[in-house]
This record gives structure tokens, C-alpha cells and sequence, in this order.
DNA sequence: CGCTGCACATGACAAATGTCAGAAACCCCG
DNA sequence: CGGGGTTTCTGACATTTGTCATGTGCAGCG
């Protein structure tokens, strides 16, 4: 029996074009069978839930739900199952964001389909891997320095919300919502909010 | 003899696995071949001046210059090429910019591979293809409601710049500039000038 | 020609935002 | 426990931004 029992794959990605090409080029290897497939994060839990995959390999950017909360909910629902994360264009605060939600690898799309079955390989055995290039702007860019509560002004700022509305949102004052814009802007060292909320979704940190 | 020339290809996309996966999945058909590969928008302008394909399969984001960038200059070099533009992301007014630059055919990256082999089929026919869901979307956005200079300063002030910085750049007062930003938002229907520029980025006007 | 509509431009005023000094609550560590 | 530091929070003040009334010039039209 030279045959050995394949390792079990769940491929997420809202590009269908892209999630076509990855699937047929992984089943050319041996080892890797696609067992299911998700457009959204809400069907890629459903996928799991139904078909538990060995290793989850999951876009970071879809609609519904992105790949660091699928990843969280699976930590909790298939502890078994690993998450590999795949994105774009890497954005150092995701990779401590989706390593902190259980996920144990994280590529931008920019390797090779040889590389990644490789790399597939490698988390299921239960090891972690990071792209290294990745790591090393994660490094560079730190740790947030914002406070929790900075950071939740923040988000809420982000879509170019007026002040009384964030202030409505977080259940807080509208002088302490400046504040608190404030003091994240010059940490961040932006000029205004607009520019901070720019940094801070560059860094990964909203 | 059964051979028919093929349709020659030149593939760019700054992202390796996709490309890489696209490519693989192309070759499948008879009728196609891939002759060259991109990463960048120079570097897909470099390779099509070497290889002449018939059909340029360009990324909408990449580093450099960007697909319709690309679809300019080829269209002057080799207006022999037809030019097929694919996005992840479609913004209707990219849509609107791409034909505007001689490209052929404009389709998501939600289609899948077996659908754009018959779309470059039927570039390469001489023939147009606008993704329907795009092509409503577009339609639907209608034509730029904004003014020369409107756009202009909301380019500018984009990055969340200040305006007394925007006035300057721009050769305006700082009333002035205050003055089209403020249409511009009323006319988008935004409440303030950074959710404008938000919007406006959406529908493709900027 | 005179009129109308529109893009372009400006400054004055009102509203939103950013900055500052400081107070209460909390945590950590000696 | 008590003190140093940090986070959270607030109001007062200065600056920036948004709105409005208004003016100019230009193109199309009766």
C-alpha cells in the first residue's frame, strides 16, 4: 500500500478565478485533496463544519466575515483543524491579529503554488509558518502603540464619521472622542484624524 | 493538419500564485498559450514588446503602472494586441477609463478560468466583453457628476491632507478650495469631504 | 444683443475639529 | 499601604473646516 491518506483541504477566497486556479493546481499533488470550498467567511465555516478539513487555507479579505474571525470561530469549533492564511498585500497588524486567532501560517499571494503545498505541508504536521518578509515588516512596524479605546475611536472614525457620531457609538463625550483622536494621531504621527486612520489600516492596527 | 495557430498570451499580475495558477490553468486549452509573464506594469510593457502576443491579460492593481496605464501604451505600440482587463475589485469607473484606453474586454476575477478562455476567445475575435454585473454597476454610476478642478482637489486632498497644504498645490485660495470640496460632498451625497473621497474612489471618479 | 445657466473664484461667518491642562480611577511594584 | 505611572475622561480655548452670499467670465440660445 503505497497510498497514504491525503491531507484534507478547505479553500476560502472570494475570487473564484483564483480559487479555481489554486484548487486544480494543489490537486496535482498527491498528497492535497480539495474537499470543499467557500466564497465567503460564512460559508467557509459552513464548509468546515461539514466536511472538517485538515488544514483551512483562508483568504484574508472576504465579504461577510474576514479570515482572522473564520479562523477565531474555528479555533473553537475544530481545534483540529489548522489555518493557513493567505492575503494580498500583507499588512504587518493582520499577521499578529490572524497569529493570535490561532492561525498557523501566514503567505502573501505572492509564493508559488509549489511553495504553498509545501507550506501546507508544514502546518499540517503542526508547525507555524510565516512568510519571512512579512515577519520582518511586522517587526519593523511593532506593536500597536495605540490604547484599546484609541484604537476603538479609531475604527469608528474610519469611514469619515462626524465626532458626535463616534461619541454616540462609544458612549462617550465628544471632547473625550477628540482626545482620544488626538493623542492616536500624534502617536501615529499624523497631521488629522483622516491621515491616522490611513496609518493605522497600512499598519494592520484597526 | 488538425494544429491551428494558437492564440498567443501575455499574462500580468503582480500576484505569483494567481498568475502562476492562471497560467497553469490556460495551457489546458489548445487554442491558448501563454508566451509571457508580468509582474509589474513596466515589466508587462517590456514583455509584450518582445513578444508580441495577440492577447494582453492585464491585473487592474499592480506596482508601477496600472493595467489601463498598460492599455495606453500598448495601444500605441502594438495596436495589434488586444488588451483584456481583469480586476478584484471592480470600480465602475475604471470600467469606464479601461475602454477608454482601447482595452477589449473588462471582467471581475470572480469568473471562472473555463469562462475567461472563451472571454479571450472572444477578445481576440475582435470582439468586446464587459462583465454584465460590471457594465450595470457602471451604468448605474452614471458619469462624473464632478467638475474639472472638483476632482482636482479632492485628488489632492485624498490622503487626508489639510487645506491650506491642497490650496497651495492647487494655485487656490483657501475659500476656494473649501468652496469645491464642499460641492463635490454635496453632490456625492457625502456628509464631509473625506467620506467624498471615499465615495468618489468607489465609483472610480478619481 | 440680452438673457440664462454653469464653471470658477472669493471672503465672512458658523460649526466641527484639534490641543491643552488637569482630575479621577486603576494597576503595578516596592 | 503608598507612590509612580498609565489609562480614561472632561471642559475651555484655538484652529481648521464647511456653508453661504456674492461676483466674474464664458458658452449657448432666442
Amino acid at each position: 500500500m503505497t497510498s497514504v491518506r491525503p491531507i484534507r483541504l478547505l479553500l476560502a477566497d472570494d475570487e473564484h478565478l483564483i480559487r479555481g486556479a489554486l484548487a486544480a493546481l494543489l490537486a496535482l499533488e498527491d498528497d492535497l485533496l480539495v474537499v470543499a470550498e467557500a466564497a465567503t467567511g460564512p460559508e467557509a465555516l459552513a464548509m468546515a463544519r461539514a466536511h472538517a478539513p485538515d488544514v483551512a487555507v483562508l483568504d484574508l479579505q472576504m465579504p461577510g466575515a474576514d479570515g482572522v474571525k473564520v479562523a477565531t470561530s474555528l479555533r473553537a469549533e475544530l481545534p483540529a483543524c489548522r489555518v493557513l492564511i493567505v492575503t494580498s498585500h500583507g499588512r504587518p497588524g493582520h499577521l499578529k491579529r490572524a497569529l493570535g486567532a490561532g492561525a498557523r501560517g501566514f503567505v502573501p499571494k505572492t509564493v508559488s503554488a509549489q511553495r504553498l503545498a509545501e507550506i501546507i505541508r508544514t502546518v499540517h504536521a503542526g508547525n507555524r509558518y510565516v512568510d519571512p518578509e512579512l515577519a520582518a515588516d511586522a517587526i519593523a512596524a511593532g506593536d500597536s502603540p495605540l490604547t484599546e479605546r484609541e484604537a476603538e475611536v479609531l475604527e469608528y472614525a474610519a469611514d469619515g464619521a462626524p465626532v458626535a457620531e463616534i461619541a454616540e457609538r462609544a458612549a462617550l463625550s465628544q471632547g473625550t472622542v477628540r482626545n482620544y483622536l488626538s493623542s492616536a494621531a500624534s502617536k501615529l504621527g499624523a497631521e488629522n484624524r483622516h491621515t491616522a486612520v490611513r496609518l493605522a489600516r497600512e499598519r494592520g492596527w484597526v
